[in-house]
DNA sequence: CTTTGATCGTCAAAGGTTTGACTATCTCGC
DNA sequence: GCGAGATAGTCAAACCTTTGACGATCAAAG
């Protein structure tokens, strides 16, 4: 039981140091629940940061702007308020997201006849080219990733996952409801 | 095989019906990698949303206010780039935070005797207790997310995230390294 | 029809994050 | 010692996102 050095500590190893400090200090944390939200959000902040700057960025989109290409590209012309809720973001997020992709020519906005308060979002020949050409590149890096498991983990890992998106605590959150 | 509309998809029925879409225009995507980077995503953002609104920003915190005093917390006094790495962001970001930090009383910043351009970052009596109070609360939520697996399944849940994060494409990834 | 309440998209304000530049400082080889 | 290159923290610029407000519009009850 040394007194390690704080500072040397990579991400990984800060994840034990952290857990063993807090137990010690805090102990009706719950050291598993601790691992499983440290381990998940570093996760996912890791591969959205490789999607970012390795596909995204260099073909002039911003992560909000892609995944409002990508809903459009995947469920159809769309009102906004739909765009938002699929990308999960608020609707003032699309709103601004759309104003640059319109500009570039990627996205049209056009009234919807039956409610004169809705947009309807569609992307254009050169939005639909910029999307499926930036997926390509973003599913060969999801591929690298998931190589890293066995056919048979890939399936428990994602059953666990979405077991997770879909328990009461998930219900519970109602992001951006 | 009907045209579903897709306007009515929430985002779990959005993933199903992203992937057949996809498999149709873009053959050689895979699938599976498909479907684990849009849960893994939505789950991440779900988690960080619920936190953030329901433990740390109605105590005052920022989402990136609370990396900050976490890592402090438990890897003690840290100059400032200790800080960075160990958090996940950029140390302009950190010199940001806790510029709010020290005006609320809950860091100190004081410099490093060997190394003059270095600055160390300390919690005060004030920001362990604000740290320690916000990270109960948000452990409490971990766990409600995690009840809703079995511990054997957060084990090996927590073992397929370490497998990915210590992964060759992670450390391709390389984030903000 | 009218009124009441809800909903849609947008805007402004506030805050967070990254990148790149900059100064000050350190380190290492000579 | 000293000079070249690396490093620390900060700043400015740009961008993204959320919240709350707003006007316009819809829908439902009377």
């Amino acid at each position: 039981m040394t007194d390690r050095p704080a500072e040397d500590l990579d991400y990984l190893s800060f994840v034990d140091y952290a857990i063993g400090k807090t137990k010690a200090e805090l102990p009706d944390t719950d050291p598993v629940a601790m691992r499983l939200g440290l381990t998940l959000h570093r996760l996912a902040g890791a591969l959205v940061y490789d999607w970012e700057s390795t596909v995204h960025r260099p073909r002039g989109l911003s992560w909000g702007g892609f995944r409002v290409l990508f809903v459009l590209w995947l469920a159809g012309p769309l009102e906004s308020r739909h765009a938002a809720r699929l990308a999960g973001m608020s609707r003032a997020a699309v709103s601004a997201l759309v104003k640059t992709l319109e500009r570039d020519g990627l996205v049209t906005r056009t009234q919807v006849p039956s409610d004169r308060r809705a947009v309807r979002l569609a992307l254009t020949e050169a939005g639909h080219t910029a999307v499926t050409d930036a997926y390509q590149a973003h599913n060969a890096r999801e591929q690298a990733w998931a190589a890293s498991l066995t056919p048979s983990e890939q399936t428990v890992l994602i059953g666990l996952l979405e077991k997770l998106t879909t328990s009461p605590a998930a219900a519970a959150a109602q992001r951006l409801a």
